[in-house]
RNA sequence: GCCGGCGUGGUGGAAUAGGCAGACACAAGGGACUUAAAAUCCCUCGGCGUAAAAACCGUACCGGUUCAAGUCCGGUCGCCGGCACCA
């Protein structure tokens, strides 16, 4: 009797469905488990097989936990809002509203055939009212305590999107998504303040268990460094700030650069003589795109400021100052002092504007490059300084520099604050009007949610305004604070504000009083186990970490932290080892696979293919053995015994097997948790029989990969009323893992001479004893004295030896 | 340039904590069964060597520590991901 995959699947995906066995339940007094994956865009292209990766893995971690008697959460829903969509709907004249209904249909019936076993009664959309109501509720929570504000400024906007994109989209100078050219705007755009939330960022990473290179990554984003502010006096008696992390090198700054936006040189007009050419520098800065700035990373510009001059503070020399965009106005002050014996960059612009490099700290050849060596230099030429050690310098510049009021200590970092507007249609509508009279002022919440008004078009407009602009009776409203006259903001939310706080929805997905009960919050958080890719970790989970410590502060959640637990899957390549894309051609369609090797093959191949958070290619070929290993699990039952008990015989093979699976499950180690499984599998087949017991507990050790075909078996055999509705995750007994005898190598000199077979309890002098006894040892010591013997229990014997 | 990761058979990949390198699969070759094919089962499968064995070599490369190194340390090369004029 032949597995028929195409009966029994759709026959269990159906009894789930209707018995609801997935559901989480509310019963706080069992202990919970929330496993989540980063819930899917739903795009027009349908999943291919790289999607339902993260889906099995965590599936199969859900169903050991139920198995375990856990109440597990594990839903799932739709990030739905984003450009594509709407791109396609503009494109084909539909709604996106319908567009979006149609991909969630597809999306959903494919999911489904696979039976991950997802909690659908807790489904959630992104672009549902009922959803995005509690979006704008959090934004308004934000503007009220200030950390979302509107801004006047310089913007990256996507030539071909007609949008606004945050620093993260931006990529090489082009539009991460459509690889358009990216220019600079200046609009006024709603932020948020993360930026004030850097260090807590950076700090709470010590809460969580996330794999260090996201840790790193997380850490390298935000980009935190330790410093000093300085101020220089100038010759026209203004100050002059810099933000420098070497201040031990300060009497070696021999020039001072600027940035061209520089507010000073506004200031200065009118006292410099080379106006005309700063004029020239500033506008010819301003006109390059980020993309151009990079590039001419490697040749340094600029123009020197005739007329004023900065003045050292350690030693009240008099130094030239330049503008120069390789000074950045973003970052720091928008100013430097200039150390081109020890900075790199100094150095180019020293070299080629001929300025002298005085040596600080002692190591290189500061004539030949800059010497940046932070731990091996020691201080010269620098009065109070000399002698001292880099670290040394800095405590005591800085000490002197504050006593001196000259100066202080500062911390500094790389993170902007996230730019909130998009100007699309498809997005949450920004709930806050423009008053005259009031300014900004959100919409009372009772208001709440504020719909996107249905439009006949929604197509971006050239002149940067959302498409919404044009909709004068939607705009025009009254103030909620005066009464009077304003008009609604028509700006939209970008795609990263329904992903950053969905995984509380899912607590308790259908609450119209609060995004979640207090009940629901306190009893699901955190999340236990969060996986996604790593693409993620600078956008989606920097953001949704930043809204989760806003709402920790404001009492909404429990936890300082969103997520426990975060893992990441490598990707699926296509069979030539690329990524997986329609233009590249090798897409492999999940359906496919279902169809002809079933969900089970499907699922188990996907955990075998490799180490899950490595890249691996899909390979075609290599499926089979995985449908191979579900039709000998089907044909133990033609060599089913009789039998309650685990046989003598494969005692330690079983327990050894429900530990590996066990461990490697909760290691992210299916590929070897499967592999466990097919040794076993071969074990009972030289065995030639199995019993009753065995099967069963093979079964449930399989159902968390193939629970369909697993379900069949157990019903068809009356192994008991059903692996969901009554199973257990077997235990195992460390003292069975054991074997009686064990193979030891005995090695002279470190090679191996000889493999004996040894009780496992065999004590370093039986052992040794054993091994001398071997004839093929006793050959290898002849003639030879011996100098050492290591004796590890149950692994091996060496002897190292010397000829007499 | 900086940060993180990786480099193992024809292929995907194993190897706890320094203790038998190549588990488990795929592909390939041979055999059994079959009129035949598919399916299934059995055998071989790092290199070199041999009648067979033994011996020798082998985890990107060079060196080190150790009785013992894929694993630890120093250096080199290559690949992947992230950041990039961040002072």
């Amino acid at each position: 009797m032949k597995y028929n995959h195409k009966a029994v699947e759709p026959k269990w995906q159906q009894i789930w469905e209707e018995k609801g066995v997935f559901h989480a339940s509310d019963d706080v007094s069992k202990e919970k488990f929330y496993a989540l994956i980063e819930f899917p865009y739903p795009s027009g292209q349908g999943l291919h097989v790289g999607h339902p990766r993260p889906y099995t893995a965590l599936d199969t971690v859900a169903r050991k936990k139920r198995l375990q008697g856990l109440n597990v959460l594990y839903p799932i829903g739709w990030d739905a809002f984003g450009l594509p969509t709407e791109n396609y709907a503009i494109k084909n004249h539909i709604h996106p509203e319908i567009v979006t209904k149609k991909n969630i249909a597809r999306f959903k019936k494919q999911i489904q055939s696979l039976g991950i076993s997802f909690d659908w009664s807790r489904e959630i959309n992104t672009t549902d009212p009922d959803y995005y109501k509690w979006t704008q509720w959090i934004f308004i929570q934000l503007f009220k305590h200030g950390l979302a504000y509107k801004k006047e400024m310089n913007v990256n906007w996507c030539t071909s999107c007609k949008c606004v994109l945050a620093n993260e989209e931006v990529v090489n100078g082009v539009c991460e998504r459509c690889g358009s050219e990216v220019v600079h705007k200046v609009k006024s755009q709603w932020m948020l303040k993360i930026t004030e939330y850097a260090d807590r960022l950076i700090n709470d990473l010590d809460l969580v268990n996330y794999p260090d290179r996201v840790k790193a990554q997380q850490k390298n984003w935000i980009g935190r460094s330790t410093g000093a502010e300085v101020d220089f006096e100038t010759t026209t008696g203004d100050i002059l700030t810099v933000y420098t992390t070497r201040a031990d090198t300060l009497f070696g700054a021999t020039y001072m650069v600027i940035s061209p936006e520089h507010p000073l040189i506004e200031k200065w007009a009118d006292k410099l003589d080379n106006m005309d050419d700063i004029r020239a520098y500033q506008a010819a800065a301003a006109r390059k795109s980020d993309f151009e700035r990079t590039e001419v990373a490697k040749d340094k510009t600029g123009v020197k400021l005739q007329g004023v001059r900065a003045i050292n503070p350690v030693n009240n020399t008099e130094i030239p100052i330049f503008i120069s965009d390789y000074v950045l106005v973003s970052y720091g002050t928008g100013a430097i002092m200039a150390v081109p014996a020890h900075d790199t960059r100094d150095w180019e612009f020293a070299k080629k504007f001929d300025l002298p490099i005085i040596e600080v700290v002692k190591g290189g050849n500061v004539q030949e490059e800059a010497f940046t060596d932070c731990a091996t230099g020691v201080m010269v030429n620098s009065g109070m300084l000399d002698g001292l050690s880099v670290d040394e310098a800095k405590v005591k510049i800085i000490d002197w520099l504050t006593k001196e009021g000259k100066g202080h200590s500062k911390v500094n970092y790389k993170l902007r604050d996230w730019v909130f507007s998009r100007q699309r249609y498809w997005g949450e509508p920004i709930p806050i009007v423009s008053c005259d009279k009031c300014g900004y002022v959100p919409i009372d919440e009772s208001e709440l949610p504020l719909r996107l008004p249905m439009v006949e078009s929604y197509e971006p407009t050239d002149t940067g305004e959302s498409p919404l602009a044009n909709m004068t009776d939607w705009i025009n409203t009254t103030c909620p604070c005066c009464g009077g006259p304003a008009k609604r903001e028509t700006d939209t939310m970008p795609q990263w504000a329904g992903s950053s706080w969905y995984y509380l929805r899912y607590m308790d997905p259908h609450n119209s009083e609060a995004l979640a009960s207090k009940e629901a919050l306190n009893y699901w958080s955190p999340v236990d186990w969060y996986n996604g890719g790593m693409e993620h970790t600078t956008l989606h989970l920097l953001y949704s970490r930043f809204w989760h410590k806003f709402l920790f502060d404001i009492g909404v959640v429990p936890t300082p932290e969103p997520y426990a637990k975060r893992t990441s899957h490598g990707m699926i390549l296509g069979e030539n080892g690329e990524k997986m894309s329609k233009s590249r051609g090798n897409v492999v369609n999940p359906d496919d696979i279902v169809d002809e090797y079933g969900a089970d093959t499907m699922r188990l191949y996907e955990m075998f293919i490799g180490d899950f958070e490595k890249a691996a290619p899909w390979s075609q070929a290599s499926i089979r053995g995985c449908r191979r290993f579900i039709e000998r699990y089907w044909n133990l039952q033609n060599i089913l015994v009789d039998g309650d008990t685990i046989r003598p015989e494969l005692e330690s093979a079983f327990h050894k097997a429900i530990k590996k699976v066990g461990d490697d499950i909760e290691n992210i180690k299916f590929n070897t948790a499967i592999a466990a499984l097919m040794a076993l599998i071969n074990d009972i087949s030289n065995v030639k029989s199995i019993s009753r017991e065995e099967l069963r507990v093979f079964s449930i050790l399989l159902n968390p990969f193939a629970p369909h075909v697993t379900e069949e078996v157990y019903e068809a055999n009356k192994l008991g009323e059903g692996i969901l509705a009554e199973a257990q995750w077997p235990q195992y007994d460390e003292s069975k893992c054991v074997d009686e005898t064990v193979e030891i190598v005995v090695q002279v000199n470190g090679k191996i001479k000889a493999k004996l077979n040894i009780p496992v309890d065999a004590d370093k002098e039986t052992m040794l004893a054993m091994a001398k006894e071997n004839e093929k040892v006793t050959a290898a010591l002849d003639g030879m004295s011996i100098l050492k013997e290591i004796v590890v229990p149950k692994k091996l014997v060496n002897l190292v030896v010397k000829p007499k």
